[in-house]
DNA sequence: ACAATACTTGAACAATTATTCAAATGTTCA
DNA sequence: TGAACATTTGAATAATTGTTCAAGTATTGT
């Protein structure tokens, strides 16, 4: 039987703890995964990545009412994931910056691993 | 009045469909995130960065019920983010390869950068 | 074999959230 | 100004999902 001290899970516990992120950090992150985890937004943003898109034009690649669309850019606005600039009577979207693409290669990097 | 002819948008819509990953792997990337859009599971592996961890310590660090963190662990498992390893009778968890900490950090790029 | 410890599991509840539908806003052109 | 087009917005519904609680499985040491 081995000793490992009373006191050891207790001290490894505290080290993690401090040298974590605070918490409104981590919570912020899983917000901003949050918003790639879900497929409407996610294709919406993999479309992105070829072409600056107008909002009819997405609704029509990602095969999801106009509607829906304008619901899911506006989260993908808020996490200021994608810029938007009108053209007339259209709006046209595209990746606000080089994080998002990165952020789904690396991905895509795990899952094709899986396979 | 500008002539972008009839056909213009209906060919950036083809365009993008054809060179756009498969709708079943946009999925599986959407699956993902998802499991990092949590904050319990988030705080979990943020956590599993530091150390290899038991679950009780897990549950004392991430402030949750053993039970709630146990149930979070068998997702990470079934999405192959972490592995784990018995010891006497405990079970200790580790993050299950690079991806998993090269996505939280280009996640926290992104966070860091919008203050 | 039994008690103690460590963890997992299933069902139920509560909370979050994506989509739809209808109505509203904003822009262009005749 | 008014009609047509492009997009946004709000409310309601439906579905998903995280946590809790109680019970179950697994391992160790006596």
């Amino acid at each position: 039987m081995e000793d490992k001290g009373l006191q050891a899970n207790e001290d490894i516990i505290k080290k993690v703890t401090e040298e974590m992120p605070d918490d409104d950090l981590v919570l912020d992150l899983a917000e901003l995964y949050k918003v790639f985890g879900d497929s409407t937004r996610l294709k919406i943003l993999v479309a992105l990545k070829y072409e600056e898109l107008g909002v009819s034009d997405i609704s029509k690649i990602v095969n999801m009412s106009i509607s829906a669309v304008s619901h899911q850019l506006r989260v993908l606005r808020q996490m200021n994931l994608v810029r938007f600039q009108r053209k007339g009577k259209e709006i046209y979207y595209s990746l606000a910056d080089e994080h998002v693409e990165k952020i789904i290669s690396i991905g895509m990097d795990h899952i094709e691993e899986e396979r």
